[in-house]
DNA sequence: TATGAATGAGGTTTCATTCAT
DNA sequence: CATGAATGAAACCTCATTCAT
């Protein structure tokens, strides 16, 4: 009730991104999210002007940091088996806290496929002049089996995503526990490295 | 005009799956489906009760043909590796057709996760009972690298459904087109079956 | 309660007519006009789609007559005081029932002065194409004091339209009770004749 | 930043009064007042209790002069052409500058006509004991054409309000521009006098 | 079996207004 | 004086669903 120096804002941020993306309840209704946080629903467009934009805000928040992680992590002069390795362990570390990010990010491109073009114009340049050169350099070498890059890629960000999109399905499959499951996402890490390049990563 | 008998309830059922499963459209409003079906918007309470009756219907039929042929290849007598080449092949070709059931399945039991309670009872049972003994066997034997059961089930289940729910995402990435996506999930069946076992499958 | 045969549109068109352009409440939020109409509100949009096409259906409606008879009298080949008259005529017996239609028209145009271009572009045309030769001919002729074509229209716009526009002002002014002030009104059909000309009307 | 003492509340009156009776946007919102007067919305509040208020506030600011200007006319011992004459020069000069008054004034007689009763109450009593007799004693004398008070009125009331109430319309219409439009406006001065009593004002 | 009409519940958004500092 | 924050009321619109024929 003692409005402390404009919190509120990111109260109904911090909110929205725990029902949004920890939650993953992508519905929710604005009314919802005031509820949860506790203050009028015309606050909400009092701070962020519509729902739509607020889960924008919200979603551009949470994958900033990912995404500039991401991007030092290829930029760097690492071995490629490196690069995978670290990015697996970011991938997993931050969305662990937001699951549903991937589920949302899948639900916006399907509903509309124009949305975000141009990221998916750079990412795609990325794999063609970034990824691919060095996968293909490796397996010449013969550190990787042969297999080309869509496969290569599908495989990695099914592994890692699919877990996270599928969380309740696969929690309830195996009758694991919150604690339980962060665990196991965290095991995944080593497993992926293994499955995709056939030998157990370095640390 | 004159719609021959009882064939309008199939027509509405057909193209909701279209709409639903095909499409990706589950937010499809009952007048979306009318229009799309040329029917009248109150048929489809006619014949289906509710929107969700009509979902759940829709949804049941077009899985219980695979559910069934999983069963099957699961109570065979087949080996390990053959079995899930089987259901490898299965898999990728009914839900080839039906990409978004995926995404179906994944929201709704992150939405109401008690639903479909009994369903995943028996999965479970079926994970502990049968392919937990037959996978520990085959590690005994130095047939398959060791790994825990629940990793070696997400690795599969990622690498078959990702690439399904986030089938626009992978189209963007990827550049492919409706024929050289079909192709793409065709050719995983392999390198699945690879990756999995580090191996090539037999035929 | 008992629909007969779609009527209930065109209630609803009636009933908001009356409220916009009959009693001028052009504020009228789709509550009352439903509470109006006895219907419930989601109707309106079932019919209308929204507040601001039930507005401009209605709208076009009460005017298109108005605009039909206009045309017709001055491609006519009578004398330019005829067509003065009949105008004043029609003009004055169509607007005596939906008195509130000026304002609306004033209202939309001050608000968004690009609404209705193309009919103002046709209006300015006619001005200079037709009126304007007619009056300059018969002021050359002498049967008119001279004047310029501006001040002479905005003369008669004026003592037209006024009147409708601020029919409770000047009621309230002069005491008329709504049968008192469509009297009044017709009488004005010959006064503004003689006011403009100089001369009594013929007929 | 700083405020010169209690100015703030004139800043804010002359800003409405430009929105309102310049601008002619009478539905404007406090939000787009306060933002127009550089100044916070609440401040609105703080000096006027409601937006209403304001409004009012304004309105009769900006109609007390013209109402002394034209009472005092009508006091005076002038002949009556002359007490017209002047109060057209009156009129017209001081709504040049506020044309949107006159629609505000309909808008509220329409929407409540019980507003402004006393004001009415005593207009009309001028009407009567002050217009009527010495217009009747022009028309015996044979200085004026025989008229009804009411219709008198209406005419000279409709050819000096109109073409402020409408004047977006007769600027598109006759493609005036502001400049043009003031102009036109000064014309009618004695326009209006020579169709009011059919011949040319004196000065 | 089929349909046009009708409804109620619920969602987003806007706005004047008030509160607390 | 002035302001950012907060609120309640109300507006528009959509949708699944039901009704009456």
């Amino acid at each position: 009730m003692v409005p402390e120096l404009a919190q509120t804002e990111k109260l109904i941020k911090d909110t929205a991104k725990g029902i949004f993306f920890q939650k993953g309840h992508l519905s929710a209704t604005t009314q919802e999210i005031a509820d949860a946080a506790g203050v009028n629903r015309a606050l909400i467009h009092y701070y962020f002007r519509s729902r739509e934009h607020l889960l924008e805000v919200v979603f551009q928040e949470a994958v900033a940091e990912s995404r500039r992680q991401a991007a030092e992590i290829f930029k760097s002069s690492d071995p490629f088996k490196t690069k995978i390795s670290k990015y697996l362990d970011v991938f997993i570390d931050r969305n662990i806290n937001y699951p549903y990010i991937q589920n949302f990010i899948i639900t916006e491109i399907t509903r509309n496929p124009e949305k975000e073009k141009e990221y998916f114009q750079q990412k795609r340049e990325n794999l063609t002049k970034t990824i691919l050169p060095q996968l293909t350099e490796e397996i010449e070498k013969g550190n990787i089996a042969p297999i080309k890059m869509e496969h290569f890629m599908t495989n990695m960000m099914s592994m890692c995503s699919y877990p996270l999109v599928a969380k309740p399905l696969l929690q309830k499959m195996f009758g694991f526990d919150e604690k339980a499951y962060r665990n196991f996402l965290k095991e995944r890490k080593a497993i992926i490295y293994k499955v995709l390049f056939n030998e157990e990563p370095e640390d």
